[in-house]
DNA sequence: TCTGAAGACTTCAAAGCTAAAGTTAGGGTC
DNA sequence: GACCCTAACTTTAGCTTTGAAGTCTTCAGA
């Protein structure tokens, strides 16, 4: 540990507790339904705190969590781990421009390669290297070490309860981005 | 509608549909729980997409996500909605440096003011306007239309069931976050 | 009172992202 | 075959954030 050079890495976060957050939130907007608040809220704060220990865990391997989430990528695009720049940055929700700069990164690394289809030579393709393969398991092993961890006091039938339920909320939003005007459709 | 300039805004997330990534997941890492990976990839799509929903939402109010985290921060302090730089920071998870910038910016559009603390003055206080309480307002009651059409698959019922794990979930992950070594600590 | 040290920002340089303009290959149309 | 249009990146300029160095108070001790 102490060859480790401590880096600065993500900030702890330092937030009120979620109860208060919510009362507080009732004294100043009235029309607030704090079981709402609640789950939302609970959503957000869980996700900031698992991507802060994701981020954590992953710069052991060297890597930073925008470098894992390409990894991951490419991963699910299934063997021979291929993809385009284009495809990479939609699934990703990055602009090309990023995405160009990200693969020039982790090309340079050896994570991925990045070649001109033969076929077709307008298109270019990021291919998972090895190495990038490799490490893509070794955070794999990480975080589901973790990610059973952090559901160790769920019982399978709460596990299976409440991935019935977000599956439900995510079709909700999946199916229905807001409009310009902010407002869900599409939803029946 | 068509006085907005359109804002090129967050792109569309085009992801592989949640079944098809945990079946390939399967198939690449064989020590793979599927429900778990099922709750945690669903966590972590629901939060992208929400977090999309309310950027444009906010956009609307012709503030950012960023300026609207701050708003909530300086709300949830309380009237006289006041709190420091630094504190600030360390709530939302952001460097010193990145919140000077921040308060440069919403201290010029007047959704907040930058004083000294006299009766200390290596402090300072950032304190909300009354525009800055106004769209925050506004903000809110547009968020918490979204987030109840967000749940209204849901029965009262069921609301509280998830919110009752997810703050299990919660109290997991903030009363121990992960050491450098990335494991979970402190968690009894 | 002077000095040193700690604390709370701010400033600066560099990294990473977005939006918009620029390149280059493919595919139609006449 | 020449021309134009579209698609798929890449490049450029400007922001936002980070990490590290700098500035300005305040406070404790000599």
């Amino acid at each position: 540990m102490s060859d480790t050079p401590e880096k600065p890495g993500t900030p702890d976060l330092q937030e009120p507790s979620l109860d208060e957050q919510i009362a507080v939130y009732q004294r100043e907007f009235r029309d607030l339904d704090p079981q709402v608040e609640q789950i939302v809220s609970a959503l957000g704060r869980l996700n900031r705190r698992m991507n802060v220990a994701y981020g954590r865990q992953v710069s052991d391997l060297g890597i930073s969590n925008a470098e894992w989430e390409v990894l991951k990528t490419l991963v699910l695009a299934g063997a021979p781990y291929r993809l385009g720049p284009g495809e990479l940055a939609k699934r990703l929700g990055l602009t090309p421009a990023a995405m160009t700069h990200r693969i020039d990164r982790m090309a340079g690394e050896g994570l991925v390669t990045r070649d001109r289809d033969e076929s077709n030579r307008v298109r270019v393709i990021v291919e998972l290297t090895d190495e990038g393969r490799t490490k893509w398991l070794a955070a794999m092993r990480m975080a589901s070490d973790f990610e059973e961890e952090l559901l160790q006091d769920l019982s399978g039938d709460e596990r299976g309860v409440l991935g019935e339920m977000l599956i439900r909320l995510l079709r909700r939003v999946e199916h229905a981005q807001p409009d310009a005007g902010g407002r869900l459709t599409d939803l029946d």
